[in-house]
RNA sequence: GCGCCCAUAGCUCAGCUGGAUAGAGCGUCGGACUACGAAUCCGAAGGUCAGAGGUUCGAAUCCUCUUGGGCGUACCA
């Protein structure tokens, strides 16, 4: 929106600059005053150059400002705050400008594609029912997804599924073990199988401390499992399939979404791992050690500076002694993959249909049996993964470095955030801490293995359940039907909210308190405030007949003076000038991957909007002109923060 | 031991590449609904930004150390 204002000004002070001072600066950078009141760009390169122009900020400012004047789109400059350089824009140009691109509806300054970007989130092990940390991970994921979409870019989201890893061994045995079930048993088990299968994972788990030869066994199901073949093998794609369903569908209630799911089994049945451990072995990366304790296996040397202080030398195992392949060996041939490294691709068919059409694919190991998209080849890849796992992410970089590939290693990013703990309070009501435990405990940590955390779809049905005794407690004339729709809209409103509001690198520490409430610091809350705008513009359409087409022509009869000098004036050009920088807000969240960002824009905007229609009645307004401007205030205030919600997969309900 | 992360109001958190009097939400106290719906708004109280040094015109923000906490350092992922 002020990308072109940003050129020029930045043009004519660094004129300004070079005739003042024989030279420009290596970045004018302009930030935003603290208040509007100071203006709406605000720059210090006055402070910077004080030293070495050995004179006071403030008067280089206004030398500057001299020199650089007149400057487009401003309407006045100001020095202040001991050498600030603060400009105000031209109000009124600004506002119609803005009207203009907003009705145009098309999105302007689409950033240039430049290739693929692959997102790969979710990840969740296919032996258990989703829970809130993986809730985070893929809110996080997808919104990245999302953001990027925004922007015009290339996206690609891929749910990475690891249908042969040992979480998958663990349950096929508890099946085959303590439940004596086989494939066929599996439709006469009671509920839904990946809740089934959340208690069976902690018990089997619990069973290796008193059965220690259980180990073994679940060794000869892994093998099973990698080679594709027998009994085990098709138990364990059967869960697989049947709990990656129930994952897409739990992931689809909060407006999460795939494009593709890739199968470690697919990888290792299309020979990816096997051409990958050649390179790696003929590079030698992959070595076997003669002796040791990982004599046998076959091990990457790291080769990270910080590890090498250790004195030992650090290894890490690809290939174990019984032959099957680690997590890590299987990534890299993954992310070799993703790049388009690999001259070879996986066979595809689809796998889920989403009511707007829109498809998952999934990999598959013959022809399917319609033409797929082209998957994978990209050029930047995200790695949603909590920090936990920051040392194998940096391993598998290591590996693409290792094969020649510094560049994708590069640009093979690990989006870091950290993990969901469960608050003394929750943990407590969970039944997960005995009586009497240390006080001095302050949260648990979320553990499959122990059974311990909060499911996904329970969570999201208690928030629903609370929604919908709110809903009909407010509007008594809403359909049944009506008040579970808009309670599901406001239960992932606030969900979604809650997931991103934190700083990535903050460890949430879950509470149902917090993650219930509607008030404040939530989703609810900006949901509230866009359909308290959407009202209004309902109301004056109702009693006056305005309607938004008609501000096509109005916005040119609208006097603008009441803009400058008022409180009203002020706090207009506020919520307007700030809802204009959603894009700027946007890149800088997809550059940091700090998406808090986006929830921050939004909660600051909706309580400058809120406070602005308490104190500024539209309907009753009696001046004409006043009443307009009003009127386009509350109709770019929606259509920005509908936009911005979508970006966050957030949806607004009619009424609430 | 080594590595990564965190420490800001009673609680939960913001504070963008160092910049103008440190901000929210919740909670507490006080106020505003025969309405553009109070899931809202207005006001008040509440902070040695863990501690100590350093860099700088300027530090919650950068550097060093200390303390306290979380996580990692698997032939789990």
């Amino acid at each position: 929106m002020f990308d072109p204002y940003r050129e020029q000004l930045n043009r004519r002070f660094q004129n300004a600059l070079l005739s003042l001072f024989g030279e420009p600066v290596p970045r004018l950078v302009w930030s935003h005053p603290p208040k509007v009141q100071l203006g709406d760009l605000a720059s210090p390169v006055a402070f910077d150059l004080a030293k070495r122009v050995r004179k006071a900020p403030a008067e280089i400012a206004r030398e500057l400002l001299r020199a650089a004047e007149p400057l487009p789109g401003i309407a006045r400059a100001d020095v202040a705050g001991g050498g600030y350089i603060n400009l105000f824009l031209d109000r009124p140009g600004f506002l119609s400008a803005m009207f203009r691109e907003v009705r145009s509806g098309k999105k302007p300054d689409q950033t240039a594609a430049r290739g693929k970007r692959i997102i790969e989130h979710t990840n969740i092990n296919p032996n258990k029912a989703a829970h809130v940390g993986h809730l985070r991970n893929a809110v996080l994921g997808d919104t990245l997804g999302r953001a990027f979409r925004y922007l015009g870019e290339n996206v690609e989201i891929q749910n990475y599924i690891d249908d042969t890893g040992v979480q998958v061994a663990d349950v096929v045995l508890g099946m085959s073990h303590l439940r004596g079930i086989d494939r066929a048993g599996i439709d006469s088990l009671p509920g839904r199988l990946d809740y089934y299968l959340w208690d069976l994972y902690r018990e089997i788990t619990e069973r290796y401390e008193k059965e220690p030869a259980l180990l073994e066994r679940r060794r000869q199901v892994l093998r099973d499992l990698e080679a594709g073949q027998g009994d085990n093998a098709r138990l364990g794609r059967e869960i697989a399939v049947r709990v990656v369903r129930r994952h897409v569908e739990t992931m689809q209630r909060i407006n999460v979404t795939y494009d593709l799911l890739p199968w470690e089994g697919d990888i290792l049945a299309e020979k990816f791992w096997d051409k990958t451990f050649r390179n790696l072995r003929e590079s030698g990366t992959a070595y076997q050690p003669e002796k040791g304790k990982l004599a046998g296996c076959w091990v990457m040397r790291i080769q990270s500076s910080e590890d090498q202080e250790a004195g030992e030398e650090a290894e890490k195992v690809l290939v174990r002694s019984d032959g099957t392949v680690t997590y890590i060996g299987k990534d890299i041939a993954y992310q070799l993959w993703k790049f388009g490294l690999l001259n070879a691709d996986f066979s595809y068919r689809p796998f889920f249909r989403y009511p707007d059409g829109r498809e998952i694919w999934s990999t598959e190991r013959s022809p399917g049996p319609r033409k797929a998209p082209s998957f994978g080849q990209g050029q930047i890849i995200y790695n949603v993964i909590d920090s936990r796992q920051a040392r194998l992410q940096r391993i598998v970089a290591e590996g693409l470095r290792a094969l020649g590939h510094p560049g994708e290693a590069e640009r093979s990013i690990h989006f870091s955030y950290e993990m969901v703990k469960l608050s003394r309070a929750c943990a407590e009501e969970m039944g997960f801490l005995p009586a009497g435990s240390d006080p001095g405990i302050k949260s648990v940590e979320i553990s499959g293995r122990k059974g311990q955390g909060i499911k996904a779809d329970d969570l999201i049905d208690i928030m629903s359940d609370k929604a919908t005794r709110e809903v009909g407690k407010r509007n008594p004339d809403f359909s049944p039907e009506e008040i579970r729709k808009t309670a599901e809209t406001i239960a992932v409103g606030a969900l979604r909210y809650f997931m991103i509001k934190f700083n990535r690198n903050r460890v949430i520490t879950f509470d149902f308190q917090d993650a219930l409430s509607f008030e404040g610091d939530t989703g609810p809350y900006i949901q509230y405030s866009v359909v308290r705008a959407s009202n209004i513009l309902r109301k004056i359409k109702e009693r006056s007949g305005w309607t938004p087409k008609d501000l096509d022509s109005e916005i040119d009869t609208i006097d603008w003076t009441f803009l400058t000098g008022s409180e009203e004036g002020d706090l207009f050009w506020d919520i307007l000038f700030q809802g204009s920088q959603w894009r700027e807000r946007v890149l800088q969240a997809t550059d940091t991957l700090e998406l808090s960002q986006l929830a921050r824009f939004c909660f600051q905007l909706s309580k400058k909007f809120n406070g602005y229609y308490h104190r500024y009645p539209v309907i009753q307004e009696k001046d004409k002109n006043r009443k307009w401007a009003r009127m386009l205030l509350v109709y770019l205030y929606r259509q920005q923060m509908v936009q911005a919600l979508d970006t966050m997969g957030i949806e607004v309900p009619d009424r609430m």
